[in-house]
DNA sequence: TTGTAGGCGTTATCAT
DNA sequence: ATGATAACGCCTACAA
């Protein structure tokens, strides 16, 4: 059985004996048409399942209607509901989505950004791998006029448009929390110290322990690189001092359950001798032995959406007026502070 | 700042006021020549940054190199590592990918399928939603010398390609390892009868029972349509019976987490009274409070590159040979049986 | 060794 | 109201 070709404008041209820019008028409605040709192309167009061809299309206008989305890891919830909603809002508006997937590695995050930049992607919506901190790979992009939108993971520039959740106000309301639930020793696993969330978290930390009228300990903070032994090792630390914690938040739920994991071993009572604070209440906490009694709402799906319109908007604005709109777009949401899985 | 226009061709050719064509030879390194026209071209390409347009060269080969994938849910992890498998292995040969999910509904699905045939991706990659039964959206694609391969949803249907687990003799096996626990009361709360999977499954749990000399008991058989509310009630029925079962065998993981949750909820020890068996083996397992005591693992990742690398056989083939290789490919996974978290 | 010309599917700008 | 033609960026068969 021989494959159907698609058929083609000029296809229908020769069929009807009319020229293609008739056929190709007819198809899009131009006014000013023979009634009865019009008809005839249409019923012909419908009659071989006619569908433009957006490649054609595409590269007739230099565009590609597809956004290159670069993101740490897909398996962690927090970006596959991003990606939802950034595949949600880009559908709406006939674009479709280049995915890739840095897995936390500069260098492959550089080829990637190099790989969608050939590939002619028309935007790149971007969370970084988490040691970047040299963002020229991706300011390339923007010198070949192709706009870039970071989300959560975003540099600290003021000068790039972003889509985050502001995590500072929120993390002096969590430290607050856990002071009014009589825990005062409270310590901090953050993650790696290049990123603003990490820098952010920190700053919160710091203030609400002070706006308590207490000196902050600096034994009580932590870094961990976000892997399971980095994390281990920073409770081993926390856990050795002589004034132990009796709450403890962590970066993000990922580390959360590999702290708790640590602690458990180590005859703590999760949620009795140590409160558990954590960040993002992903859906998967319903089900964990031992979810944080405390946790921050990030919003990934909303921040999917916010980065896509915004991507929107650059495009559209950089079609409508030629000058270099040079001013770049800041978007901050509001997390919110979640107690033990209630809303 | 004036957006670097990205170079072609003809801009070289211009400045160096030669034709496109010697341009377009020395860059691929054509054997007939000159030595300086090459040079000179090389090092002027070099210095304008220029990279072909693909876009371009897509449109005249007519390929898109783009492969469509759509899976039911990113969210859930076995889907997230099978579009890692896709993508790396997709990478390897210049592929991208073009995302898209039907979050198990039929219709959506319908229209994503339609829309990556507009944007004429070079093949679909499939899993299907849990009630799709009519193939002929997919089908069409093929019509269009598309290659669509399925992958763990797959359709009954002998005459598609796919990728799938065989989970007939391992169900077989995890029947007899419960048996040999000395649990012989074993329940079966499947997925939607439709789904091949669910098919498979409770032939393998017949034959599993009745091996053991055992009447198979259809009371013990319920099935989910997936939800909690759906679970919860096969659950309850299974509960009710005079005859309690001692042992329940869920559909995956996610159903596992429910019918956990639900058993908690009326007393019941999980892994004492009642021994909990699954499909799937996730790593988030490894965090869960009540994990089954048995599990199969369906190799998400390999199932990933062995779809895509089915995927790029099919297009090689059509390219290479113009006549109509009408045979299908299949290709079976061997599943695994792990017992409580160890591999 | 290098240039010319045609074509991929579509739309836009001229003519007629 | 319709047709012819150029243009988008690249490749390639053919000509010189």
């Amino acid at each position: 059985m021989e494959p159907t070709k698609m058929p083609t404008i000029k296809e229908i041209a020769k069929r009807l004996n009319v020229s293609v820019s008739t056929v190709s008028r007819a198809l899009s409605g131009h006014p000013r048409i023979g009634l009865q040709t019009r008809e005839r192309v249409k019923a012909l167009a419908q009659e071989l399942g006619y569908e433009p061809n957006q490649q054609a299309i595409f590269f007739k206008q230099k565009k590609t209607f597809v956004i290159g989305v670069l993101i740490p890891h897909i398996r962690e919830e927090f970006f596959s509901q991003a990606i939802s909603g950034i595949e949600s809002e880009a559908m709406e508006h006939q674009y479709t989505i280049l995915f890739g997937q840095s897995f936390d590695d500069t260098e492959r995050e550089k080829q990637i950004v190099e790989t969608m930049r050939r590939q002619r992607v028309d935007g790149l919506i971007i969370s970084l791998a988490k040691n970047t901190v040299d963002y020229t790979p991706m300011m390339a992009l923007e010198k070949y006029d192709i706009p870039v939108v970071f989300f959560d993971r975003v540099p600290l520039e003021k000068n790039v448009n972003k889509v985050f959740c502001n995590l500072y106000d929120v993390t002096v309301d969590m430290v607050k929390w856990l002071m009014d639930q009589d825990r005062r020793k409270i310590a901090l696993i953050n993650g790696p110290e290049k990123l603003t969330a990490s820098k952010e978290r920190l700053k919160g930390f710091i203030q609400g322990v002070s706006s308590q009228k207490l000196k902050v300990d600096m034994q009580f903070v932590e870094n961990t690189d976000l892997s399971r032994e980095s994390t281990y090792t920073a409770m081993e630390k926390l856990l050795q001092q002589k004034k132990k914690p009796n709450a403890i938040i962590t970066f993000n739920e990922y580390v959360h359950m590999d702290a708790v994991q640590y602690a458990l071993q180590h005859q703590v009572k999760v949620n009795e001798d140590i409160f558990f604070g954590s960040y993002a209440n992903l859906a998967i906490t319903t089900h964990i032995a031992y979810p944080p009694i405390i946790s921050i709402e990030q919003y990934p799906y909303k921040q999917g959406i916010a980065a896509m319109k915004m991507m929107i908007d650059l495009m559209t604005r950089k079609q409508e007026q030629k000058e270099t709109t040079s001013d770049s777009m800041h978007q901050e949401l509001k997390a919110t502070l979640v107690v033990s899985g209630k809303s």
